[in-house]
DNA sequence: AGGTTACCTGTCAGGACTGACAGGTTTCAC
DNA sequence: GTGAAACCTGTCAGTCCTGACAGGTAACCT
Protein backbone atom coordinates (compact mmCIF):
# COMPACT_ATOMS: atom_id res chain seq x y z
CA UNK A 1 0.00 0.00 0.00
CA UNK A 2 3.16 2.22 0.45
CA UNK A 3 3.86 4.49 -2.60
CA UNK A 4 0.79 4.83 -3.58
CA UNK A 5 1.24 8.76 -4.31
CA UNK A 6 4.02 7.27 -6.49
CA UNK A 7 1.48 5.60 -9.27
CA UNK A 8 -1.22 8.36 -8.94
CA UNK A 9 -0.10 10.31 -11.68
CA UNK A 10 0.03 7.14 -13.99
CA UNK A 11 -3.28 6.42 -12.68
CA UNK A 12 -4.47 10.40 -13.43
CA UNK A 13 -3.35 9.52 -17.09
CA UNK A 14 -5.41 6.82 -17.29
CA UNK A 15 -8.37 8.61 -15.98
CA UNK A 16 -8.21 11.18 -18.73
CA UNK A 17 -7.47 8.38 -21.08
CA UNK A 18 -10.62 6.73 -20.85
CA UNK A 19 -12.61 7.44 -24.20
CA UNK A 20 -15.99 6.32 -21.98
CA UNK A 21 -17.53 6.49 -18.88
CA UNK A 22 -18.14 3.02 -18.48
CA UNK A 23 -13.52 3.05 -19.25
CA UNK A 24 -13.33 5.91 -16.75
CA UNK A 25 -15.35 4.02 -13.98
CA UNK A 26 -13.55 0.58 -14.28
CA UNK A 27 -10.30 2.57 -14.01
CA UNK A 28 -11.51 4.43 -11.53
CA UNK A 29 -12.50 1.42 -9.72
CA UNK A 30 -9.79 -0.92 -10.27
CA UNK A 31 -7.47 2.38 -8.88
CA UNK A 32 -9.38 2.40 -5.72
CA UNK A 33 -9.59 -1.64 -4.94
CA UNK A 34 -6.19 -1.41 -5.52
CA UNK A 35 -5.85 0.33 -1.95
CA UNK A 36 -7.52 -2.76 -0.49
CA UNK A 37 -10.07 -3.01 2.88
CA UNK A 38 -12.72 -0.75 0.95
CA UNK A 39 -15.55 -0.16 -0.31
CA UNK A 40 -16.74 2.51 -3.02
CA UNK A 41 -20.13 3.01 -4.59
CA UNK A 42 -20.95 6.13 -6.11
CA UNK A 43 -23.94 8.22 -6.18
CA UNK A 44 -25.26 10.56 -8.46
CA UNK A 45 -27.70 12.75 -6.69
CA UNK A 46 -29.85 14.71 -9.26
CA UNK A 47 -31.53 17.63 -9.12
CA UNK A 48 -34.56 19.47 -7.95
CA UNK A 49 -37.66 18.49 -8.28
CA UNK A 50 -37.06 14.88 -8.13
CA UNK A 51 -34.35 14.41 -6.18
CA UNK A 52 -33.19 10.98 -7.57
CA UNK A 53 -30.92 9.10 -7.09
CA UNK A 54 -29.00 7.09 -9.53
CA UNK A 55 -26.20 4.50 -8.37
CA UNK A 56 -23.46 4.56 -10.25
CA UNK A 57 -21.25 2.28 -8.97
CA UNK A 58 -22.03 -0.24 -5.87
CA UNK A 59 -19.97 -1.59 -4.24
CA UNK A 60 -20.74 -2.64 -0.49
CA UNK A 61 -21.27 -6.38 0.42
CA UNK A 62 -24.27 -7.32 -1.23
CA UNK A 63 -25.54 -8.79 2.17
CA UNK A 64 -25.62 -4.79 3.29
CA UNK A 65 -27.19 -3.94 0.14
CA UNK A 66 -29.88 -6.55 0.11
CA UNK A 67 -30.31 -4.85 4.00
CA UNK A 68 -30.58 -1.54 2.65
CA UNK A 69 -32.78 -2.08 0.00
CA UNK A 70 -35.04 -4.01 2.41
CA UNK A 71 -35.47 -0.97 5.10
CA UNK A 72 -35.54 1.06 2.18
CA UNK A 73 -32.96 3.36 3.43
CA UNK A 74 -32.11 5.23 0.35
CA UNK A 75 -34.21 7.94 0.75
CA UNK A 76 -33.10 8.97 4.32
CA UNK A 77 -29.76 7.91 4.75
CA UNK A 78 -27.27 10.98 5.92
CA UNK A 79 -23.53 9.35 4.50
CA UNK A 80 -25.46 10.45 1.24
CA UNK A 81 -27.70 13.00 2.04
CA UNK A 82 -25.74 15.52 3.62
CA UNK A 83 -23.67 15.86 0.81
CA UNK A 84 -25.93 17.92 -0.94
CA UNK A 85 -25.32 20.86 1.52
CA UNK A 86 -21.80 20.27 1.91
CA UNK A 87 -18.81 21.00 -0.03
CA UNK A 88 -15.87 19.05 1.42
CA UNK A 89 -15.30 15.67 2.34
CA UNK A 90 -16.87 14.11 5.82
CA UNK A 91 -16.26 11.18 7.51
CA UNK A 92 -19.02 9.15 8.81
CA UNK A 93 -18.55 9.94 12.40
CA UNK A 94 -18.69 13.84 11.87
CA UNK A 95 -22.27 13.73 10.42
CA UNK A 96 -23.99 15.95 13.37
CA UNK A 97 -27.65 16.72 13.74
CA UNK A 98 -29.46 13.87 12.99
CA UNK A 99 -32.43 11.89 13.66
CA UNK A 100 -33.04 8.85 15.06
CA UNK A 101 -33.89 6.84 12.00
CA UNK A 102 -30.53 8.01 10.47
CA UNK A 103 -28.79 7.67 13.84
CA UNK A 104 -29.61 4.00 13.39
CA UNK A 105 -28.60 3.23 9.85
CA UNK A 106 -25.23 4.71 10.49
CA UNK A 107 -25.18 1.84 13.84
CA UNK A 108 -26.10 -0.57 11.17
CA UNK A 109 -23.30 0.51 8.84
CA UNK A 110 -21.05 -0.27 11.81
CA UNK A 111 -22.44 -3.14 12.66
CA UNK A 112 -21.59 -4.50 9.11
CA UNK A 113 -18.02 -4.75 9.42
CA UNK A 114 -17.80 -1.32 8.26
CA UNK A 115 -15.07 0.50 10.76
CA UNK A 116 -14.94 3.77 8.95
CA UNK A 117 -16.38 5.64 6.22
CA UNK A 118 -15.89 8.50 4.36
CA UNK A 119 -17.83 10.63 1.91
CA UNK A 120 -16.14 12.67 -0.94
CA UNK A 121 -19.48 14.89 -2.39
CA UNK A 122 -18.76 16.62 -5.99
CA UNK A 123 -21.12 19.37 -7.01
CA UNK A 124 -21.26 19.87 -10.82
CA UNK A 125 -22.31 22.63 -12.56
CA UNK A 126 -25.47 20.97 -13.74
CA UNK A 127 -26.16 21.16 -10.18
CA UNK A 128 -25.66 17.05 -10.15
CA UNK A 129 -24.15 16.21 -6.37
CA UNK A 130 -21.72 12.98 -6.87
CA UNK A 131 -21.54 11.67 -3.36
CA UNK A 132 -18.66 8.91 -3.79
CA UNK A 133 -18.72 6.68 -0.74
CA UNK A 134 -15.74 4.97 0.94
CA UNK A 135 -16.69 1.95 3.52
CA UNK A 136 -13.54 0.89 5.28
CA UNK A 137 -13.01 -2.59 7.19
CA UNK A 138 -10.37 -1.09 8.79
CA UNK A 139 -10.25 1.74 11.43
CA UNK A 140 -7.08 3.90 11.10
CA UNK A 141 -6.78 5.56 7.58
CA UNK A 142 -3.78 6.70 6.32
CA UNK A 143 -3.90 10.05 5.40
CA UNK A 144 -1.93 9.27 2.48
CA UNK A 145 -4.78 7.00 1.66
CA UNK A 146 -7.27 9.16 1.98
CA UNK A 147 -5.61 11.97 -0.07
CA UNK A 148 -4.92 9.67 -2.98
CA UNK A 149 -8.73 8.56 -3.07
CA UNK A 150 -10.23 11.93 -2.46
CA UNK A 151 -7.75 13.58 -5.50
CA UNK A 152 -8.83 10.48 -7.08
CA UNK A 153 -12.60 11.01 -6.88
CA UNK A 154 -11.74 14.67 -8.17
CA UNK A 155 -10.26 13.78 -11.08
CA UNK A 156 -12.88 10.96 -11.76
CA UNK A 157 -15.92 13.45 -12.07
CA UNK A 158 -13.84 15.78 -13.89
CA UNK A 159 -12.97 13.30 -16.68
CA UNK A 160 -16.89 11.91 -16.36
CA UNK A 161 -18.05 15.24 -16.72
CA UNK A 162 -15.89 15.96 -19.85
CA UNK A 163 -17.19 12.60 -20.75
CA UNK A 164 -21.08 13.56 -20.48
CA UNK A 165 -22.99 14.77 -23.45
CA UNK A 166 -21.97 18.60 -23.63
CA UNK A 167 -25.54 19.51 -24.48
CA UNK A 168 -25.59 21.86 -21.59
CA UNK A 169 -29.36 21.76 -21.73
CA UNK A 170 -30.09 24.90 -19.52
CA UNK A 171 -33.36 24.77 -19.29
CA UNK A 172 -35.52 27.30 -20.56
CA UNK A 173 -34.35 30.61 -20.86
CA UNK A 174 -35.83 33.10 -18.55
CA UNK A 175 -35.85 36.69 -19.40
CA UNK A 176 -33.76 39.34 -17.53
CA UNK A 177 -37.41 40.60 -15.92
CA UNK A 178 -38.60 36.88 -15.68
CA UNK A 179 -35.44 36.39 -13.58
CA UNK A 180 -35.70 39.56 -11.28
CA UNK A 181 -39.63 38.91 -10.73
CA UNK A 182 -38.66 35.42 -9.63
CA UNK A 183 -35.90 36.19 -7.41
CA UNK A 184 -37.84 38.63 -5.32
CA UNK A 185 -40.86 35.87 -4.96
CA UNK A 186 -38.76 33.63 -3.92
CA UNK A 187 -37.63 36.06 -0.97
CA UNK A 188 -41.31 36.22 0.14
CA UNK A 189 -42.55 39.47 -1.87
CA UNK A 190 -45.61 40.03 -3.30
CA UNK A 191 -46.42 41.39 -6.74
CA UNK A 192 -46.86 44.31 -4.97
CA UNK A 193 -43.66 44.45 -3.66
CA UNK A 194 -41.59 43.34 -5.79
CA UNK A 195 -43.24 45.98 -8.32
CA UNK A 196 -42.55 48.29 -5.76
CA UNK A 197 -38.97 47.31 -5.94
CA UNK A 198 -38.39 46.80 -9.71
CA UNK A 199 -40.74 50.04 -10.52
CA UNK A 200 -42.82 48.10 -12.38
CA UNK A 201 -47.08 47.91 -11.35
CA UNK A 202 -48.02 44.75 -10.00
CA UNK A 203 -49.63 43.61 -13.08
CA UNK A 204 -46.54 43.78 -14.40
CA UNK A 205 -45.00 41.45 -12.42
CA UNK A 206 -47.45 38.89 -12.39
CA UNK A 207 -46.80 39.19 -16.32
CA UNK A 208 -43.53 38.65 -16.02
CA UNK A 209 -44.10 35.50 -13.53
CA UNK A 210 -46.96 33.91 -15.37
CA UNK A 211 -44.30 34.25 -18.41
CA UNK A 212 -42.28 32.68 -16.26
CA UNK A 213 -44.68 29.43 -14.95
CA UNK A 214 -45.50 28.89 -18.67
CA UNK A 215 -41.53 28.44 -19.60
CA UNK A 216 -40.95 26.56 -16.78
CA UNK A 217 -44.24 24.36 -16.78
CA UNK A 218 -45.34 25.05 -13.32
CA UNK A 219 -48.75 25.07 -11.91
CA UNK A 220 -47.82 27.87 -9.27
CA UNK A 221 -45.36 30.62 -8.33
CA UNK A 222 -44.07 28.20 -5.42
CA UNK A 223 -43.46 25.35 -7.74
CA UNK A 224 -41.91 27.89 -10.31
CA UNK A 225 -39.25 29.43 -7.79
CA UNK A 226 -38.23 25.67 -6.67
CA UNK A 227 -37.71 24.97 -10.23
CA UNK A 228 -35.96 27.95 -11.26
CA UNK A 229 -33.92 27.39 -8.12
CA UNK A 230 -32.78 24.33 -8.81
CA UNK A 231 -32.15 24.96 -12.62
CA UNK A 232 -29.93 27.43 -11.31
CA UNK A 233 -31.83 29.83 -13.18
CA UNK A 234 -32.00 32.06 -10.18
CA UNK A 235 -30.11 32.31 -6.89
CA UNK A 236 -31.73 30.72 -3.80
CA UNK B 1 10.31 21.04 -10.94
CA UNK B 2 10.81 17.78 -10.37
CA UNK B 3 9.31 15.40 -8.22
CA UNK B 4 6.44 17.54 -7.24
CA UNK B 5 4.23 15.12 -6.65
CA UNK B 6 6.79 14.37 -4.00
CA UNK B 7 5.55 16.91 -2.07
CA UNK B 8 2.24 16.82 -2.58
CA UNK B 9 1.29 14.75 0.58
CA UNK B 10 3.18 17.00 2.32
CA UNK B 11 1.42 20.08 0.91
CA UNK B 12 -2.00 18.63 1.36
CA UNK B 13 -1.40 18.19 4.68
CA UNK B 14 -0.56 21.60 5.09
CA UNK B 15 -3.72 23.01 3.12
CA UNK B 16 -5.81 21.05 5.93
CA UNK B 17 -4.02 22.40 8.75
CA UNK B 18 -4.91 25.93 8.06
CA UNK B 19 -6.71 27.42 10.90
CA UNK B 20 -7.94 30.33 8.12
CA UNK B 21 -8.77 31.34 4.90
CA UNK B 22 -5.97 33.63 4.76
CA UNK B 23 -3.45 30.79 5.63
CA UNK B 24 -4.85 28.58 3.41
CA UNK B 25 -4.15 30.92 0.69
CA UNK B 26 -0.89 31.83 1.66
CA UNK B 27 -0.17 27.62 1.77
CA UNK B 28 -1.65 27.52 -1.12
CA UNK B 29 0.12 30.42 -3.27
CA UNK B 30 3.04 29.27 -1.90
CA UNK B 31 2.76 25.92 -3.55
CA UNK B 32 1.64 27.26 -6.62
CA UNK B 33 4.05 29.46 -7.19
CA UNK B 34 6.78 26.81 -6.29
CA UNK B 35 6.31 25.51 -9.90
CA UNK B 36 7.86 28.78 -11.35
CA UNK B 37 6.63 30.42 -14.56
CA UNK B 38 3.24 30.91 -13.22
CA UNK B 39 0.70 33.48 -12.25
CA UNK B 40 -2.75 32.44 -10.60
CA UNK B 41 -6.10 34.56 -10.10
CA UNK B 42 -8.99 33.03 -7.68
CA UNK B 43 -12.31 34.27 -8.86
CA UNK B 44 -15.20 33.48 -6.68
CA UNK B 45 -18.41 33.51 -9.44
CA UNK B 46 -21.27 34.22 -7.24
CA UNK B 47 -24.76 32.68 -8.77
CA UNK B 48 -26.65 33.58 -11.23
CA UNK B 49 -28.31 36.47 -12.23
CA UNK B 50 -26.06 38.87 -10.18
CA UNK B 51 -23.00 37.80 -11.86
CA UNK B 52 -20.89 39.53 -9.46
CA UNK B 53 -16.73 38.34 -9.33
CA UNK B 54 -15.26 38.61 -6.45
CA UNK B 55 -11.30 38.42 -6.57
CA UNK B 56 -9.83 36.28 -4.04
CA UNK B 57 -6.57 36.72 -4.97
CA UNK B 58 -4.97 38.46 -8.18
CA UNK B 59 -2.07 37.16 -9.25
CA UNK B 60 -1.35 38.67 -12.35
CA UNK B 61 1.18 40.98 -13.42
CA UNK B 62 0.10 44.56 -12.82
CA UNK B 63 0.26 46.00 -16.09
CA UNK B 64 -2.21 43.37 -17.17
CA UNK B 65 -4.59 43.61 -14.30
CA UNK B 66 -4.43 47.39 -15.10
CA UNK B 67 -5.44 47.08 -18.88
CA UNK B 68 -7.78 44.66 -17.65
CA UNK B 69 -9.66 46.52 -15.74
CA UNK B 70 -9.50 49.95 -18.05
CA UNK B 71 -10.74 48.06 -20.88
CA UNK B 72 -13.94 46.87 -18.30
CA UNK B 73 -13.06 43.00 -19.49
CA UNK B 74 -14.48 41.34 -16.19
CA UNK B 75 -17.31 41.37 -17.31
CA UNK B 76 -17.02 39.42 -20.59
CA UNK B 77 -14.25 37.35 -19.95
CA UNK B 78 -14.62 33.88 -21.15
CA UNK B 79 -11.97 32.58 -19.09
CA UNK B 80 -13.76 33.36 -15.88
CA UNK B 81 -16.88 32.70 -17.29
CA UNK B 82 -17.04 29.20 -18.81
CA UNK B 83 -16.23 28.04 -15.72
CA UNK B 84 -20.26 28.76 -14.62
CA UNK B 85 -21.21 25.98 -17.15
CA UNK B 86 -18.91 23.47 -16.97
CA UNK B 87 -17.32 21.64 -14.46
CA UNK B 88 -13.62 19.81 -15.81
CA UNK B 89 -10.34 22.44 -15.69
CA UNK B 90 -10.21 23.99 -19.63
CA UNK B 91 -6.77 25.17 -21.40
CA UNK B 92 -7.47 28.47 -22.91
CA UNK B 93 -6.76 27.92 -25.84
CA UNK B 94 -9.78 25.49 -25.96
CA UNK B 95 -12.36 28.07 -25.33
CA UNK B 96 -14.80 27.75 -28.10
CA UNK B 97 -18.06 29.70 -29.15
CA UNK B 98 -17.43 32.42 -28.25
CA UNK B 99 -17.91 35.93 -29.79
CA UNK B 100 -15.68 38.94 -31.12
CA UNK B 101 -15.14 40.70 -27.75
CA UNK B 102 -14.16 37.70 -26.27
CA UNK B 103 -11.86 36.67 -28.73
CA UNK B 104 -9.86 39.96 -28.45
CA UNK B 105 -9.81 39.42 -24.97
CA UNK B 106 -7.70 36.09 -25.40
CA UNK B 107 -5.72 37.46 -27.98
CA UNK B 108 -4.70 40.57 -25.50
CA UNK B 109 -3.09 37.80 -22.99
CA UNK B 110 -1.37 36.15 -25.23
CA UNK B 111 0.53 39.70 -26.24
CA UNK B 112 1.11 40.04 -22.65
CA UNK B 113 3.46 37.30 -22.80
CA UNK B 114 1.34 34.83 -21.46
CA UNK B 115 1.92 31.76 -23.64
CA UNK B 116 -1.18 29.05 -21.92
CA UNK B 117 -3.48 29.26 -19.42
CA UNK B 118 -5.88 26.66 -17.59
CA UNK B 119 -8.96 27.30 -15.38
CA UNK B 120 -9.99 24.89 -12.93
CA UNK B 121 -13.53 25.20 -12.18
CA UNK B 122 -14.40 24.05 -9.17
CA UNK B 123 -18.20 23.86 -7.81
CA UNK B 124 -19.93 24.07 -4.16
CA UNK B 125 -23.01 23.23 -3.07
CA UNK B 126 -24.07 26.64 -1.91
CA UNK B 127 -23.83 27.40 -6.19
CA UNK B 128 -20.56 29.37 -5.88
CA UNK B 129 -17.93 28.46 -8.69
CA UNK B 130 -14.54 29.51 -8.13
CA UNK B 131 -12.48 29.54 -11.19
CA UNK B 132 -8.77 28.77 -10.40
CA UNK B 133 -6.92 30.38 -13.31
CA UNK B 134 -3.19 29.61 -14.17
CA UNK B 135 -1.68 32.12 -16.62
CA UNK B 136 1.64 30.31 -17.59
CA UNK B 137 4.74 31.77 -19.38
CA UNK B 138 5.74 28.90 -21.01
CA UNK B 139 4.19 27.19 -23.55
CA UNK B 140 4.67 23.85 -22.57
CA UNK B 141 3.30 22.69 -19.47
CA UNK B 142 3.85 19.25 -18.12
CA UNK B 143 0.96 17.03 -17.52
CA UNK B 144 2.90 16.52 -14.00
CA UNK B 145 2.48 20.28 -13.59
CA UNK B 146 -1.12 20.16 -14.38
CA UNK B 147 -2.36 17.44 -12.39
CA UNK B 148 -0.56 18.97 -9.30
CA UNK B 149 -1.86 21.98 -9.51
CA UNK B 150 -5.23 20.46 -10.44
CA UNK B 151 -5.24 18.34 -7.33
CA UNK B 152 -4.03 21.55 -4.97
CA UNK B 153 -7.03 23.44 -6.54
CA UNK B 154 -9.63 21.00 -5.75
CA UNK B 155 -7.74 20.23 -1.94
CA UNK B 156 -7.73 24.38 -1.96
CA UNK B 157 -11.14 24.55 -2.09
CA UNK B 158 -12.27 21.87 -0.13
CA UNK B 159 -10.57 23.54 3.01
CA UNK B 160 -11.79 26.96 2.46
CA UNK B 161 -15.33 25.50 2.12
CA UNK B 162 -14.79 24.03 5.68
CA UNK B 163 -13.23 26.95 7.31
CA UNK B 164 -16.30 29.08 5.24
CA UNK B 165 -19.08 28.76 7.65
CA UNK B 166 -18.79 25.77 10.31
CA UNK B 167 -21.98 27.12 11.66
CA UNK B 168 -23.78 24.74 9.71
CA UNK B 169 -26.51 25.75 11.48
CA UNK B 170 -29.25 23.06 10.06
CA UNK B 171 -32.32 25.45 10.54
CA UNK B 172 -35.11 25.27 13.74
CA UNK B 173 -36.40 21.68 13.55
CA UNK B 174 -39.16 21.27 11.74
CA UNK B 175 -41.71 17.66 12.72
CA UNK B 176 -41.82 15.22 9.97
CA UNK B 177 -45.76 16.63 8.98
CA UNK B 178 -44.37 19.96 8.60
CA UNK B 179 -41.63 18.73 6.09
CA UNK B 180 -43.93 16.50 4.86
CA UNK B 181 -46.56 19.21 3.93
CA UNK B 182 -43.54 22.09 2.59
CA UNK B 183 -42.63 19.29 0.42
CA UNK B 184 -45.65 19.03 -1.16
CA UNK B 185 -46.70 22.56 -1.54
CA UNK B 186 -43.01 22.73 -2.58
CA UNK B 187 -44.37 20.47 -5.36
CA UNK B 188 -46.38 22.91 -6.56
CA UNK B 189 -49.64 21.60 -4.51
CA UNK B 190 -52.50 23.56 -2.67
CA UNK B 191 -53.43 22.62 1.05
CA UNK B 192 -56.36 20.84 -0.59
CA UNK B 193 -54.44 18.71 -2.47
CA UNK B 194 -51.99 17.96 -0.12
CA UNK B 195 -54.37 17.03 2.71
CA UNK B 196 -55.65 14.81 0.24
CA UNK B 197 -52.16 13.25 -0.52
CA UNK B 198 -50.99 12.99 3.07
CA UNK B 199 -54.88 12.19 3.97
CA UNK B 200 -55.38 15.16 6.64
CA UNK B 201 -58.22 17.84 5.99
CA UNK B 202 -56.87 21.48 4.13
CA UNK B 203 -57.06 23.06 7.52
CA UNK B 204 -54.55 20.74 9.12
CA UNK B 205 -52.08 21.42 5.89
CA UNK B 206 -52.26 25.09 6.77
CA UNK B 207 -51.70 24.53 10.31
CA UNK B 208 -48.67 22.49 9.53
CA UNK B 209 -47.72 24.57 6.75
CA UNK B 210 -48.05 28.41 9.50
CA UNK B 211 -46.08 26.31 12.12
CA UNK B 212 -43.26 25.57 10.13
CA UNK B 213 -43.31 29.68 8.71
CA UNK B 214 -43.34 30.75 12.20
CA UNK B 215 -40.14 28.09 12.88
CA UNK B 216 -38.36 29.21 9.76
CA UNK B 217 -39.55 32.85 10.18
CA UNK B 218 -40.45 33.35 6.93
CA UNK B 219 -43.53 35.60 5.61
CA UNK B 220 -45.07 33.27 3.05
CA UNK B 221 -44.85 29.49 1.87
CA UNK B 222 -42.71 30.38 -0.96
CA UNK B 223 -40.36 32.07 1.21
CA UNK B 224 -40.69 28.78 3.40
CA UNK B 225 -39.85 26.09 1.28
CA UNK B 226 -36.84 28.10 -0.65
CA UNK B 227 -35.83 28.92 3.04
CA UNK B 228 -36.36 24.87 4.03
CA UNK B 229 -34.86 23.79 0.91
CA UNK B 230 -31.57 26.17 1.38
CA UNK B 231 -31.57 24.47 4.77
CA UNK B 232 -32.33 21.05 3.95
CA UNK B 233 -34.94 20.45 5.57
CA UNK B 234 -36.74 19.24 2.76
CA UNK B 235 -35.43 17.99 -0.44
CA UNK B 236 -36.60 20.05 -3.55
C1' DA C 1 -51.14 14.62 37.63
C1' DG C 2 -49.59 18.17 35.02
C1' DG C 3 -46.82 19.85 31.31
C1' DT C 4 -45.04 19.40 26.74
C1' DT C 5 -45.12 18.14 22.05
C1' DA C 6 -47.07 16.69 18.02
C1' DC C 7 -51.12 16.02 15.94
C1' DC C 8 -55.81 17.15 14.19
C1' DT C 9 -60.10 20.19 12.79
C1' DG C 10 -63.57 23.98 12.17
C1' DT C 11 -64.98 28.99 10.51
C1' DC C 12 -64.38 33.46 8.58
C1' DA C 13 -62.60 38.01 6.81
C1' DG C 14 -59.24 40.07 4.08
C1' DG C 15 -55.49 39.75 1.10
C1' DA C 16 -52.83 37.41 -2.65
C1' DC C 17 -52.62 34.77 -6.69
C1' DT C 18 -54.42 32.76 -11.27
C1' DG C 19 -56.19 32.91 -15.78
C1' DA C 20 -58.53 35.24 -19.15
C1' DC C 21 -60.10 39.49 -21.23
C1' DA C 22 -58.07 43.82 -23.15
C1' DG C 23 -54.55 47.29 -24.75
C1' DG C 24 -49.96 49.44 -25.61
C1' DT C 25 -44.23 50.68 -26.55
C1' DT C 26 -39.34 49.84 -27.68
C1' DT C 27 -35.65 47.48 -29.70
C1' DC C 28 -33.34 44.59 -32.73
C1' DA C 29 -32.47 41.60 -36.72
C1' DC C 30 -33.66 40.27 -41.51
C1' DG D 1 -40.69 47.87 -42.73
C1' DT D 2 -42.13 43.63 -40.99
C1' DG D 3 -41.83 40.50 -37.44
C1' DA D 4 -40.31 38.88 -33.20
C1' DA D 5 -39.15 39.56 -28.35
C1' DA D 6 -39.13 41.81 -24.43
C1' DC D 7 -41.33 45.04 -22.05
C1' DC D 8 -45.38 47.42 -19.85
C1' DT D 9 -50.45 48.05 -18.02
C1' DG D 10 -55.49 47.61 -16.94
C1' DT D 11 -59.87 44.89 -15.14
C1' DC D 12 -62.39 41.09 -13.18
C1' DA D 13 -64.11 36.54 -11.46
C1' DG D 14 -62.69 32.70 -9.10
C1' DT D 15 -59.46 30.35 -6.27
C1' DC D 16 -55.93 30.08 -2.77
C1' DC D 17 -53.45 31.68 1.18
C1' DT D 18 -52.99 34.18 5.76
C1' DG D 19 -54.04 35.19 10.38
C1' DA D 20 -57.16 35.08 13.91
C1' DC D 21 -60.95 33.00 16.35
C1' DA D 22 -62.24 28.38 18.29
C1' DG D 23 -61.89 23.46 19.79
C1' DG D 24 -60.09 18.67 20.39
C1' DT D 25 -56.78 13.76 21.02
C1' DA D 26 -52.57 10.87 21.91
C1' DA D 27 -47.94 10.08 23.51
C1' DC D 28 -44.34 11.09 26.39
C1' DC D 29 -41.55 12.86 30.47
C1' DT D 30 -41.16 14.47 35.45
Amino acid sequence: MAGLTTDLLATLHDLEKSLSQHDLLSTYLDAILAVGNVHVTIVELNRIEDPKENFIHVGYPTEWVNFYIENNYISSDPIIKKSRYISYPYFWNEIKGINKEEKKIIKDVYEFGIKRGLTVPVHTHDRIVYAICFAFTEKYIDKEIEFYLRTLSHFFVDSYKKLDDPIETEGPALTPREKECLKWTAKGKSSWETGMIIGVSERTVNFHINNALLKLKCTNRIMGVVRAICAGLIEP
